[in-house]
DNA sequence: AGCGAAATGGAATATTTATTCCACAACGCT
DNA sequence: AGCGTTGTGGAATAAATATTCCATTTCGCT
């Protein structure tokens, strides 16, 4: 096994240390199971800073290296040095300078939207509960009709995501309550509700997530936080965590997330 | 200058760099130079790397670090590798996990629009023109109430605008088509008008903006690229390479767009 | 042009860091 | 329990890397 020619890539990297966990004895678990938690750090740390972390001594590390395919530490450390900041530091100084403009500059105020928006992204891939995502997909891929609710700053992620299943072909219906009609009574037997809101939570939106499941009809809820009061009537709850700046939100996880549930559903319905 | 204490930070790290960056001779500008314009490699480079990179011996490269404040190169170095990773590493390995999952799973989807809405946002960083956002700017600050219009795919992007510019109490109105109604005669001099459209490019979008045109009313226009035949009718063009990931796109860089353009407008109407 | 001060490059040295090696301990097998 | 195999830790060594120093050059000034 480790006869092996190194790992090319990142991602070959951790297959191999995916492979090869099974088969490692105690010292080199422990190496395995915190690189495999801290790989972000071996660009910068030494072998006496990683093997601190791990526990063992700098030479259990080193055979560890070794295993997986390195002729050494160095190497290794190499694959993670290079393969940092592939597009990011040109990026990175732009939006310092960005950044820098004026106090009320628009390009200053760009760039603050963008970190914001990134920010939000990251922290949605931070946080994702897989689980409850599938369990989403599930409910509405076995669904008839997908209703769709969302009012206010929520209005924009319902609308794309009711354009979405346009395009996809998934009988979709968008409550936007134009004309202060209610159309609560559309909801039937089969049928399923994707509610979203975010505090200040909007009354319209609670109440239709409520009669959906009074009718026994599944809730998927795209919501701030798991205490929601969204939350007592979904039957699967998908937190975003976006993050503000001044009064607004770039609302990029929240579209992110709608844009993957959209499309699973349509893959797992065919 | 160089008797100080060291910088603690990076941002007064680069504080230091500009300030001193005047007073300094040839060499040690160059040194400045490539610093500044690759920060972000001083953590997992070392002298010589750094040095051949800015075109100077190790030992140029080392008075600067003193003369900017820290002991050695050794200092500056730990300044950056622990200031290394505050959300990115984390976020790398974990949307790493996310797209590995399988095929058409929803988690390695998820991965996916989050990845190109970060793409978007660093291009979107990278490519914006300044001035042409001062101008729209300057255009709509000046104007009476705003038409919005954007159909299909940027309904959600015209939307948003709809609800920031009401948040903002500018006097704004999406034409949104509701009831297949034309409402191009609301467009009174003195007004002007935010269209947004991306190929295929609705027609819809181009008549209201080439009507305004005709009325002599500002036009500033959100489209993909410069050549959008939305551009003949604009007096401001704002261009947003958005990254797809399949036949869908995560809006994230034209929400940001859009977004800044709105505060930046509500700041000069004060 | 000539002088002193400042800057420079490269070679010598000090320090840190990686790597190897081996004596010893733990484990599994008969 | 005894024996070979495998795993382990630490000390010794090798390599890489940072840092200093100083002879030489460049620059600014009169």
């Amino acid at each position: 096994m480790q006869a092996d020619l190194p790992p090319a890539t990142v991602e070959e990297f951790h297959a191999r240390l995916a492979a090869s966990f099974e088969s490692l004895p105690k010292r080199l678990r422990q190496c395995a199971d915190y690189i495999a938690a801290n790989s972000d750090r071996i660009a910068v740390s030494t072998v006496a800073d990683l093997a601190a972390g791990a526990d063992v001594p700098p030479s259990a590390l080193m055979r560890f290296c070794q295993i997986i395919g390195f002729s050494g530490f160095s190497e290794m450390q190499k694959l993670f040095r290079d393969a940092y900041s592939p597009s990011l530091p040109d990026y990175g100084t732009r939006l310092e300078n960005l950044k820098s403009g004026g106090a009320g500059s628009p390009a200053r105020l760009l760039g603050e939207f963008i970190e914001s928006g990134r920010l939000s992204l990251e922290s949605l891939a931070k946080s994702v509960d897989e689980a409850a995502l599938e369990q989403a997909v599930n409910l509405l891929a076995h669904a008839g009709t997908l209703h769709i609710v969302g009012y206010r700053r929520a209005f924009p992620v319902a609308s794309y995501l009711s354009y979405v299943f346009e395009k996809l072909n998934i009988p979709a219906m968008l409550h936007d309550g134009a004309g202060k009609l209610d159309h609560a009574h559309a909801l039937r037997s089969g049928d399923a509700l994707i509610a979203i809101t975010f505090a200040p939570y909007s009354a319209e939106t609670l109440d239709l997530a409520a009669t959906a499941r009074a009718r026994a009809l599944p809730v998927v809820a795209l919501t701030d936080h798991m205490a929601s009061p969204l939350a007592q009537h979904a039957s699967a709850i998908l937190p975003v965590a976006e993050v503000d700046f001044g009064a607004f939100r770039a609302l990029s996880a929240t579209i992110a997330l709608a844009l993957a549930l959209a499309v699973a559903v349509a893959a797992a319905r065919e």
